[in-house]
RNA sequence: GCUGCUAUAGCUCAGUCGGUAGAGCGCAUCCUUGGUAAGGAUGAGGUCCCCAGUUCGAAUCUGGGUAGCAGCUCCA
């Protein structure tokens, strides 16, 4: 990089920097403004920056509004930011009034640089770097954006803290441009599409227990027929298990012990039992059943399986995170010397799946945890091959440490919804602990028993959060082959309403997801109506083409004009059996 | 679960100082038969989230619940 573009918006680094220094900034400004106010941590962040801060007051959009003020002012005054560094005990002299400041300086470990920031009559304790003044951020393209609570060390037994969100550019319209991006991407939330566009709704008497409706069925049902067509391709069958499942299961699978906080429970005939909140056990139960000889494996056991979490209620959104929900799940069964082929062959399948979607991701390796069963050595073995496997295949991972999965390290694979917030969706997580506990066994090409090791898989992850990120992803205008209604024919006046419904009873014979507007409307109501509705072909059949047998053709991006009705069947056709993101019309 | 905010018609929202409610869309009926982004008229529709309290009187004020939103924590 050139020396003038270091300094530049476009270099990430400096962006960060930026960033960093308006924190310091909008802290001057809150400690101008109430100097009783406590500091905690003040990061740069992906776009923009906060604080964190405790206030005998809870911070109001006014509040906001004049602590921007007083940073326009701290940017005119153009002070210079100047670094220092002190020794603990005269850092700790410095931060005396600032409590949380001396807990991070306390917590230094030794020999470390301590060192501090200064502009005008504010210092701060950080590592830096920051902007030389405070007149490189312009005053009048900042923002602060929310108030919202956070913990103290992200520790949710520690004190809750009052987290204030900025955002800065160079210049005005680049800050418009971005709060105008934000807007557009509320109008994509898949709760409000959900509603609008009748897939599904949520109702008190469920807190986060979705209903589905018509329309959200058939892409629900659409999506999953798709599923068993490329499960089945990759050597997968399919079981399903049962919802409630007796304690003594629950308490040989771990689950009790280690994942009773979420879990339903119930008593039936004096017994206790669990309503599953994961399939496994019930598919070692599958297993179980009958003997397997190393000539099966690996064995790939599908199941779409309904599991009931208890989710606090705060962590409850829309279809993203949810309290019962349909796992895309299956248990891949196999010697460990399959173990890493059987990981590449399901990151294949992940692929192929996500690219029929046009979904990208990152992948995160999630280490072992605190709560977890298993011997560290196993873990670490077992976190090696999952970093061997994708590594071979070329793909890049971040390590979320100690975020595993209490039975065995994981392989995460989060898409974005429309803010650009992560959603895990398919995971890949390998077991040694299940087999193990259920005493899973093969017979080898010895004669001997063997002990199979296993992976949990979701590629979907659960299918109502799957179906809230393509909602977004699509802003509600699904590709033909998903769409709930694949083709709407309107009529102009009801000369031709037989010919409307012929349409429609050809389209249905075609397997077409069709239905005829024959209300006494004007045609652009129903041209806007059925836009709003995202359906991705209208065919107008006024008596011009009922005279030809034609249809006049328009997708949500405009008239496409009139065509023979074969030909337009035969491209929809085709469309919709490759599964087109684009229209052929 | 935690902090803050919010809850009025099916949906989106207005409702001033405390005096038992309105609009647009949607829905129903009627008129209109109109060619590519909203034709007209009339009408129906409300336990103002729930429970207490203050008050002569509460959609409005207070307290407690419930649900939602933003974030944190946790997670598919």
């Amino acid at each position: 990089m050139s020396e003038e573009n270091l300094y530049t918006f476009e270099n990430p680094e400096y962006r960060h920097t930026y960033w960093h220094s308006c924190s310091h900034i909008m802290a001057q400004a809150v400690k101008r403004l109430w100097p009783e106010v406590k500091l905690a941590i003040g990061p740069a962040i992906d776009e923009g920056w906060y604080y964190d801060l405790s206030a005998p007051f809870a911070f109001t959009p006014e509040h906001l509004a004049e602590i921007e003020a007083e940073m326009r002012k701290i940017c005119k005054e153009k002070l210079k930011i100047e670094r220092f560094e002190l020794p603990r005990e005269e850092a700790l002299k410095l931060m005396a009034d600032e409590p949380f400041k001396v807990e991070l300086i306390n917590d230094l470990p030794e020999g470390v640089t301590i060192s501090f920031y200064k502009q005008g009559e504010f210092t701060d304790l950080c590592a830096g770097p920051h902007l030389d003044s405070t007149g490189r951020v312009k005053g009048n393209a900042l923002k602060l954006t929310a108030c919202n609570a956070a913990y103290w060390r992200g520790d949710s037994s520690r004190e809750t803290l009052q987290r204030i969100y900025g955002v800065a550019f160079p210049k005005k319209e680049e800050l418009d441009a971005y709060l105008a991006r934000i807007e557009e991407a509320k109008r994509r939330d898949h709760r409000k599409l959900g509603r609008e566009l009748g897939l599904f709704m949520l109702r008190d008497e469920g807190p986060g227990f979705p209903f589905f409706l018509p329309k959200g069925m058939v892409l629900r049902n659409t999506l999953l027929e798709y599923w068993r067509e490329v499960h089945k391709k990759y050597g997968y069958v399919e079981i399903s298990t049962p919802i409630i499942l007796n304690r003594k299961l629950w308490e040989r699978s771990g689950h009790w012990d280690h994942y009773k906080q979420n879990m339903y429970t119930t008593v039936i005939d004096d017994e206790d039992y669990a309503i599953k909140p994961m399939n496994c056990p019930g598919g070692m139960l599958v297993y179980k059943s009958e003997p397997h000889s190393y000539k099966e494996l690996p064995l790939r056991v599908g199941e779409l399986g309904l599991v009931h979490r208890h989710e606090l209620s705060g962590a409850l959104h829309g279809l993203f995170r949810v309290r019962c929900f349909t796992q895309d799940d299956a248990h891949v069964f196999m010697t460990p010397e399959q173990m890493q082929d059987v990981i590449q062959e399901t990151v294949r399948l992940f692929d192929e799946v996500y690219s029929v979607f046009g979904l990208s991701y990152e992948i995160e390796l999630s280490t072992m945890p605190e709560d977890h069963i298993g011997s560290v050595e196993e873990w670490e073995r077992n976190q090696d091959i999952l970093k061997a496997a994708i590594t071979a295949m070329g793909k890049t991972f971040t390590v979320n440490e100690g975020d595993g999965a209490f039975y065995g390290p994981k392989l995460d694979f989060h898409l974005a919804d429309s803010l650009g917030r992560t959603w895990q969706c398919g995971t890949i997580q390998l077991d040694s602990q299940l087999p193990e506990r259920f005493e899973l066994e093969y017979t080898g090409e010895d004669g001997a028993k063997h002990r199979p090791v296993m992976i949990h898989r979701v590629v979907l992850g659960s299918i109502e959060r799957f179906i809230g990120v393509i909602t977004e992803h699509f802003a509600g205008a699904f590709p033909t082959w998903l769409a709930p209604v694949q083709v709407r024919v309107l009529t102009i006046t009801d000369r031709t309403n037989d010919y409307a419904n012929g349409l429609v009873a050809k389209l249905d014979a075609l397997g077409v997801r069709a239905e005829a507007d024959l209300r006494n409307e004007k045609l652009g109501k129903k041209i806007v109506e059925a836009r709003a509705q995202k359906i991705p072909y209208l065919l107008v059949a006024g008596d011009k083409e009922a005279e030809s047998g034609q249809v006049a053709v328009r997708t949500l991006t405009g008239d496409k004009g009139a065509m023979p009705f074969e030909d337009f069947t035969a491209r929809l056709m085709e469309e919709i059996k490759t599964r087109s993101r684009e229209n052929l019309i």
